[in-house]
DNA sequence: GTTTTGCGCAACCCCTGAGTTGCAAGAACG
DNA sequence: CGTTCTTGCAACTCAGGGGTTGCGCAAAAC
């Protein structure tokens, strides 16, 4: 229980991108070098490189060398985490709000 | 099956930043007016007030006028539909990258 | 061995967004 | 009515991030 439930504002800063996130889908679907991407998408390599060290970063995406190529894959591990705490996080909300509702009804 | 599961960067975007994060996490425990929450932040009222503007247009706050004040809640079900896509996008790369390696060894 | 092809580093541009201050207007309360 | 509190609009600053180009180098490919 000490993952960093409280603020996960890392990994979305690294979703935020709408660039970022195609690359990031289009990993999903087969893992792709650098090079290879920037042909399919319509920015420089550089560009391709910088999206991939943040989402690397964000441990959504894993490298690995193969022949000269550098081959990334897309993570699910790290998303499904996310996605549990903010399911976590989405219902304590309403459950807090239920309460407040059901106060003030009470005492009303 | 018309929501937009395809690219959620939008709601990221109003989720990558930390004071809004904070800011959402404190709505999350009880609502509350722009001026408190300024009171209770180390940054100006504006500065909360145009947080509180990203939060609604993602949906994931909701204001309602009570008084003079104007008092915003934080909403979990946006949240927690995010969360259901993000669970299944994640399952889906996992499960994509398993096909690719059943296929190499079988293959080889 | 020469020619691709892919990667890494660096410098640079530019726009967005977080934050600030200042001021005017309107509702609450004395 | 006057004061106070809250909200709204506007102009401004400033750092960060997405994107580009250029260059050098190493590993494949031929």
């Amino acid at each position: 229980m000490s993952r960093a439930a409280t603020a996960p504002t890392a990994v979305f800063a690294a979703l935020a991108d709408d660039t970022r996130w195609a690359i990031l889908a289009r990993l999903g679907e087969a893992p792709a070098s650098a090079s290879a991407l920037a042909r399919e998408f319509p920015v420089s390599r550089q560009a391709i490189v910088k999206h991939l060290e943040v989402l690397r970063g964000a441990g959504l995406v894993e490298a690995e060398t193969r022949g000269r190529e550098l081959v990334h894959r897309a993570l699910g591990g790290r998303l499904s985490d996310l996605a549990r705490d903010l399911d976590r996080i989405a219902a304590a909300w309403d459950r807090r709000l239920d309460d407040l509702k059901r106060l003030a009804e009470d005492g009303g």
